[in-house]
DNA sequence: CTCCCGATAT
DNA sequence: ATATCAGGAG
């Protein structure tokens, strides 16, 4: 009847099995400290974790906080990161990213969405990602496996990350609010895999309205 | 909306 | 060959 309060009963069993399914779950990005996750992060751009975790050593080694990165120069990070896409781009936010640090906060990454969003290169997604693993969250990273996932299930009909995140914001309970992202990350890269989904070892497969419609029957 | 962009699986 | 990967800026 009511969607919102129907939603909210469907999420929750859905987090209650993929919390059996993916105990301890927390970022794969190699990283000791806030600023080496929001790097990490902000290399993550459409590109895997695993990748990134192949950089980030030698990156965090000769510039592991935001004052010697901040005066790194351009195309000595370029050819660390390379490999990670978008390497013009990146290399210029992370650097410049690290100079408002220094400017800004002392070097420290801030604790807030306001905050972080006025840095080069993060948006809400890695915002999220910083506050929800070092702070407070202040919402739900939605990224591009919670845009597919969502959508698949049926709990929105958008690839818009804002709407969705104001979405998952109603429906799921707070104290998933950082590890629903994780779970359903965990599922994307095994399972609800983007380009062929393997419905048939899905555990939430019940509770999906893209199972029920396209699988059943 | 387009552009940024390499590595990998299919 | 093509879709996809912890997106963000103009």
């Amino acid at each position: 009847m009511n969607k919102i309060e129907d939603d909210k009963k469907r999420i929750a069993k859905i987090m209650e099995i993929l919390e059996k399914e993916y105990p301890n779950v927390k970022s794969d990005l190699i990283n000791t400290s806030p600023f080496q996750l929001l790097i990490a992060t902000i290399l993550s751009a459409q590109c895997t974790d695993k990748r990134v975790n192949m950089v980030t050593p030698k990156l965090f080694s000769e510039y592991p906080t935001a004052k010697e990165l901040a005066n790194a120069e351009n195309e000595d990070v370029e050819e660390i990161i390379f490999s990670t896409g978008f390497y013009k781009n990146k290399a210029k936010n992370i650097i410049s990213c690290s100079n408002y640090l220094l400017e800004n906060h002392s070097g420290e990454v801030p604790s807030t969405m306001e905050e972080l969003v006025k840095l080069p290169g993060v948006g809400r997604k890695t915002a999220n990602c910083v506050l929800g693993n070092y702070f407070e969250p202040e919402g739900i990273v939605v990224d591009t496996h919670v845009i597919r996932i969502t959508n698949l299930l049926g709990f929105v009909k958008t690839r818009n990350a804002e709407a969705i995140e104001r979405y998952l914001m109603k429906i799921i309970d707070k104290k998933y609010w950082v590890n629903s992202t994780h779970y359903f990350i965990r599922l994307g890269r095994a399972v609800c895999i983007a380009r062929r989904p393997k419905c048939s070892e899905c555990k939430i497969k019940q509770y999906c309205n893209n199972y029920k419609e396209n699988m059943k029957l």
